[in-house]
DNA sequence: CAAATAAATTTACGCGCGTAAATTTAAAAT
DNA sequence: ATTTTAAATTTACGCGCGTAAATTTATTTG
């Protein structure tokens, strides 16, 4: 009738009829007590829905269940879904996923793994700003704790990085592109504040000089994360001078490419790859919004269910091994060449 | 020279020479001891480095500075933007914004009160997921933690509620489309996951009627968040079957208009408000996407930066008052027409 | 300069839980 | 039934910090 009301595990252990250091061993691992006790203690549950204080627990563990998630920027649709997609392998393996965007800003990065490190993760997953980033303060606290690194690879830092391999994928895709059309230029900002766009610059320049054309960059202005705004922007400027080189862009990115894409919506250039039209173009990353851009926007897959499952992965192999990994493995995962209408 | 590892508070009293008590008297409040005190602890603070651990304070503390944001979906941008303008103004006030999403899950949506309880916040700004939503649980955590909602609400729940005025905004553009052409139907899901989808609908048909127009519900299956993917894929159905009532599509909210528009455009239908157009398509909220659609998108915006502000300073008065409101107020912002090109 | 006031220090306990050691109890093996 | 072994209980302390009370020290006031 009158549930008293259980206000920590002292009191969950008066009226489940179990001691408390058992029920401490219980909830850190249920295997760890005789089934007939957990069965007791499961009923008791069952009555009186007690969950213990994580963050007590965190406090006194050596090590928790916590795995850290960090992206640059949660309101990147690509960092939203990937992080979505960690989360559920963490959940799925027992864990309890903690998720920390950094904003862009390199000091929220350093001070997302401070926070974290209070929780005392047994691992985290960590996608980096990048250049940007503090380095050498990642690397401290990769000394400290288990990390796999995913998207931008950071060198020697973590236990473990996977990614796409961009040099595979950008010399697919200007392969494509140059096969079925004229040779792309690379649209890319001057500044990117975006991790991986460097590798895919100088990709691009090899895979051009390669295959015998000259590259061509269209290093445009603009500076944080709203890239459709820059893409669209810079897009329109570059589009309306009228003197590019080629009728082919090829985009760092997909999120610069929606930008461009609308710009040339609204410049009347008809884009696409049928006789007709104008401009071709092409993005990089397989985005979320990228199958609804119009025309659809031909790009590059980045796998990320598989980066996901493989980083999180990688991350409890550690974890159940108990010691560093021997050895730093960089996973490359091969884009998909996505065949749409833009290019 | 050899710097002694600070590993708490009680080491960074000993190396400062100041009382552990004053120094927790500090952290809590810096204006609270005297400004020569205040000036030691910051010369020790700058050589040393330390910061006390949040959760540990957590633990003791009656109230923390710690302010719960609780959003339906971190994957949708437009959640993720308004996260992200209220973390701003959080952090301004200087409070520690904790954000959690829920992941559609009304489950979820519970168990991060859940755990935001025991991080004793200030006080909770929360978007609930709305009519899923587990609503006589989220009143029972508004009974011991100061909330306000946003977003969608729930009724008598919560301090207050700040939101867009959906009466308004969609009698706005029903308004506005009514006078530029055909009456628009109405696009939506029969099963809508996302708040506010049902008042809009309601809306919707007052609206229509009291112009002297038949209302026309397109009520299309589909279930969860991924409302770009069911917009289009229904939308192709909608005009492919090609027994539209009307040329113009009001849509519940941008995210199935960004799916009816893709699927517009690869039907060959041209979108937009010239006379040689086939389509008008409208959407609702201003999502972040809907300036970069082909063609750019007509919409109702909701106004979230001053929704977040409105919320955030509406909590924070609640928290300096430190009592409970009088009388929950409800704050409906007017939408503003945003007349692009698609309608 | 003494008295009054304000702030810092000392001491001590609490938060909710982990965990180790010694002890008791229960289950399994002989 | 007795011994062996495993598991649960009791007891006690620790984590990093908040906080209250009593005391000492510093500052302000008259």
């Amino acid at each position: 009738m009158s549930q008293p009301k259980i206000r920590n595990m002292e009191d969950f252990a008066s009226v489940s009829g179990i001691s408390r250091p058992t029920l401490s061993k219980y909830f850190n691992d249920p295997a760890s007590v005789r089934s007939s006790t957990r069965a007791r203690i499961e009923t008791a549950l069952e009555r009186f829905d007690f969950h213990p204080n994580i963050y007590a627990m965190n406090q006194n563990r050596r090590l928790t269940k916590n795995i850290g998630i960090v992206v640059p920027n949660l309101s990147d649709p690509f960092f939203a879904e990937m992080a979505r997609n960690i989360e559920n392998w963490v959940i799925k393996a027992g864990f309890r996923p903690v998720l920390l965007g950094s904003h862009g800003d390199p000091e929220q990065e350093i001070e997302n793994l401070d926070n974290l490190r209070l929780i005392k993760p047994a691992g985290v997953l960590m996608a980096p700003l990048g250049r940007m980033s503090l380095a050498s303060r990642i690397a401290s606290f990769c000394e400290d704790v288990p990390t796999v690194l995913f998207d931008s690879n950071i060198d020697d830092i973590g236990e473990a990085f996977v990614g796409s391999n961009n040099v595979q994928s950008v010399c697919l895709i200007v392969d494509y592109l140059c096969r079925t059309g004229q040779p792309p230029a690379f649209f890319e900002m001057k500044t990117p504040a975006n991790p991986n766009a460097f590798k895919r610059r100088t990709t691009y320049v090899r895979a051009m000089e390669e295959l015998g054309h000259e590259p061509r960059l269209i290093q445009v202005d603009g500076e944080g994360w709203n890239l459709e705004e820059i893409g669209f922007r810079e897009g329109t400027k570059v589009l309306s001078e009228g003197k590019l080189p080629t009728d082919t862009i090829l985009c760092s990115n997909d999120r610069l490419a929606i930008g461009v894409l609308s710009a040339a919506y609204q410049l009347g250039f008809k884009v696409g790859i049928e006789g007709d039209c104008d401009l071709r173009v092409a993005g990089h990353d397989d985005h979320p919004f990228s199958r609804y851009t119009c025309p659809t926007l031909t790009t590059v897959s980045q796998d990320y269910e598989v980066i996901a499952e493989k980083s999180a992965k990688t991350l409890f192999g550690l974890i159940e091994s108990e010691k560093r990994a021997e050895q730093r493995t960089v996973t490359m995962l091969d884009g998909k060449l996505v065949m749409r209408g833009s290019a």
